[in-house]
RNA sequence: GCGCCUGUGGCUCAGUUGGAUAGAGCGCAGCCCUGCGGAGGCUGAGGUCGCGGGUUCAAAUCCCGCCAGGCGUACCA
């Protein structure tokens, strides 16, 4: 790309200079190319200088006048100049950048996309909520983030496969169960109640109500263990329809739901086991199985089988891992796990380490939790209690596109108060419908171009020439680095913030720049530039699973 | 106690991994429709970047110490 070009060019503008005209041969390190935040200060922007002051001990500008003798541009870059304290500023030539609407379109769709990943696979798993409930708002930020970046990576390039890992077996299971016996058995007109420990929410009810209706009371009749663990199955398998609709309505879709269950199945489960066994990472005491995670530096050690004989969360997982590097091959794991198992990470990583792979191999993403409000009223979250807002209540009061939008512009670091108030009101005065207004104009203007037949595909992108045109195209080109940043980084809250600022710089450029006019000439230029702004606003909405409208 | 995350205009948040005058949206005060969608454009007010030290030519960003909030610290998941 023109960053790694520009980086080449001063390495040799340096050289030249410590050959040639005695600037001081010390080595040089690595050149760092930004983008100014000011357009005054260019496309481009160097500290090399700066960062060769010391080094060097002479000053900054003293170094960058040396070094601008020797600068051989590259065609694409109009001139540079150098600013104090010591900056080198490139910028673009006006004829180059119109030049590249050409690319775009042709592009078109595709524009963007990247080949960083070079078919390399790549997991991505999360949501993985136990099926014992239905899925509530907190739970919405990581689908959307986890599906977005699904979307980025393979965008770049990456062979990427969506995972959901359901929680069927082991305690809350059990517990699971029993509270919907008893819901059921209550169903019937039996005064049973639902074990203290067990899922009190209404949900268990409405689950118990349409069992009864379909099935009857058959299970009545069955040994109470049989019964609960058949009742279950039935009600889990519903449960997991609910998820999978749930998450539908915010444009979120898996491409395999992974069974926990099927570790135990095919053994691998225990193969994990006696593998941690013959490296020696495993000991007993008290009567339990332990993972000596402290062998590999962490504090202490993590239990895996309980001195009851069932394997803990952590064991589970490790199994899970262990199929997704040596059954599955995956080259990248990344995982998206909620605050709550922070804890989880270090020892998580040790395990890997302990499987013989790379930890590094195995990309951890900690969501900071949701605190939810209504206006001043703060929302408490849980399940147990059954207190709880749903993702679907909120999908049904504010559009998918502005809950995804919503989600994604916060980056996972920060905690988020989410105002379902707020979140009300401002549905109807928010970005999203700033950005997707932005679209429709757009498709309107090119409606417009049709119905006039104008044919604009001969259209000389050279006259785009003034200030409003050059800068939206420059937005434009940005991209393709905002792609790989987003990979770079696992932070796709850049996107809503590119997506937004496209749409300001369009709707400023609209406002100066008359498009269908008298100038033919100038039109079909306009609506070159128009239609590629269209095919990159698209792409950066499709990018975060939000739609593109031709009106609205 | 220890560990992880966070603290930036009234509110909700960005800040390109140490660079130039700290930016958006909402809210607030104004201005702009004889032409392609006014769900728009333009201007303005509003900031001790939690507090105090330190490193550096350069700190919202790195280091140390406080303060505040969230989460974790289970033979829960």
């Amino acid at each position: 790309m023109l960053k790694e070009k520009l980086v080449i060019c001063l390495q040799q503008a340096v050289i030249k200079a410590q050959q040639e005209d005695s600037l001081v041969a010390v080595a040089l390190p690595e050149i760092a190319m930004e983008r100014p935040q000011n357009p005054e200060h260019g496309d481009f922007a160097s500290v090399l200088p700066l960062k060769l002051a010391r080094t060097m001990k002479m000053s900054p500008l003293a170094i960058a006048e040396k070094i601008a003798k020797h600068i051989s541009l590259p065609p694409e870059i109009d001139s540079f100049s150098i600013a104090p304290p010591g900056f080198i500023n490139f910028t673009l030539r006006d004829d180059w950048l119109a030049k590249q609407i050409e690319s775009i379109l042709t592009a078109g769709e595709s524009y963007g996309d990247l080949a960083l990943g070079k078919g390399s696979h790549i997991q991505l798993e999360f949501v993985s909520v136990n099926p014992t409930g239905p899925l509530h708002v907190g739970h919405g930020r990581g689908a959307v983030l986890g599906s977005t970046l699904a979307n980025v990576f393979t965008a770049a390039g990456y062979s990427v496969e969506k995972e959901y890992l359901l929680n069927n077996v082991g305690h809350q299971i059990d517990v699971f169960n029993r509270s919907l016996y008893a819901r059921y058995q209550q169903c019937l007109g039996k005064e049973i109640s639902v074990p203290t420990d067990g899922y009190q929410g209404n949900y268990m009810i409405d689950l118990a109500k349409e069992i009864v209706d379909k099935e009857g009371d058959r299970f009545l009749a069955l040994p109470v263990e049989e019964a609960a663990s058949e009742l279950g199955e039935i009600g889990l398998n519903k449960m997991v329809e609910e998820i999978k609709q749930d998450l539908k309505l915010i444009n979120v879709e898996f491409d395999t739901w992974f069974s926990e269950k099927s570790l135990y199945h095919n053994k691998q489960y225990h193969q994990t086991m006696e593998l941690l066994q013959r490296e020696g990472y495993v000991t007993r005491k008290d009567n339990a199985v332990w993972f000596e995670s402290s062998a590999l530096g962490e504090d202490k050690d993590n239990v895996l089988v309980r001195s009851d004989g069932s394997p803990t969360y952590f064991a589970s997982d490790i199994a899970y891992h262990y199929n997704k590097f040596v059954e599955r091959k995956f080259d990248t794991v990344i995982d998206i796990w909620g605050a709550d198992h922070q804890g989880h990470v270090p020892r998580m990583k040790a395990a890997i380490k302990a499987l013989g792979k790379n930890p590094e191999q195995l990309k951890i993403i900690i969501c900071q939790l949701i605190t939810l409000s209504r206006g001043k009223e703060i929302i408490r979250i849980s399940k147990r209690s059954g207190d709880i807002v749903t993702l679907r209540e909120l999908v049904h009061e504010v559009r998918p596109d502005v809950c995804r939008f919503f989600f994604l512009s916060r980056s996972a670091d920060s905690q988020m108060d989410f105002d379902i108030e707020l979140a009300k009101k401002q549905s109807a005065d928010n970005p999203v419908y700033y950005i997707q207004y932005a679209h429709a104009r757009i498709a309107s203007i090119l409606r417009l171009a049709k119905q006039r037949e104008i044919d604009y595909i001969q259209g000389d992108v050279s006259l785009l020439t003034t200030g409003p045109e050059l800068t939206l195209i420059r937005r434009l080109l940005l991209l393709p680095e905002i792609i790989e940043g987003v990979v770079n980084t696992l932070e796709p809250h850049h996107l809503p913030y590119y997506a937004q600022d496209i749409a300001t710089v369009f709707h400023s450029f609209y406002k100066q720049c008359r498009v269908v006019s008298k100038d033919e000439a100038l039109t079909k230029a306009r609506l070159k530039l128009v239609r590629a702004t269209q095919i990159v606003l698209a792409k950066a909405l499709h990018l975060m699973g939000m739609t593109a409208p031709e009106s609205m």
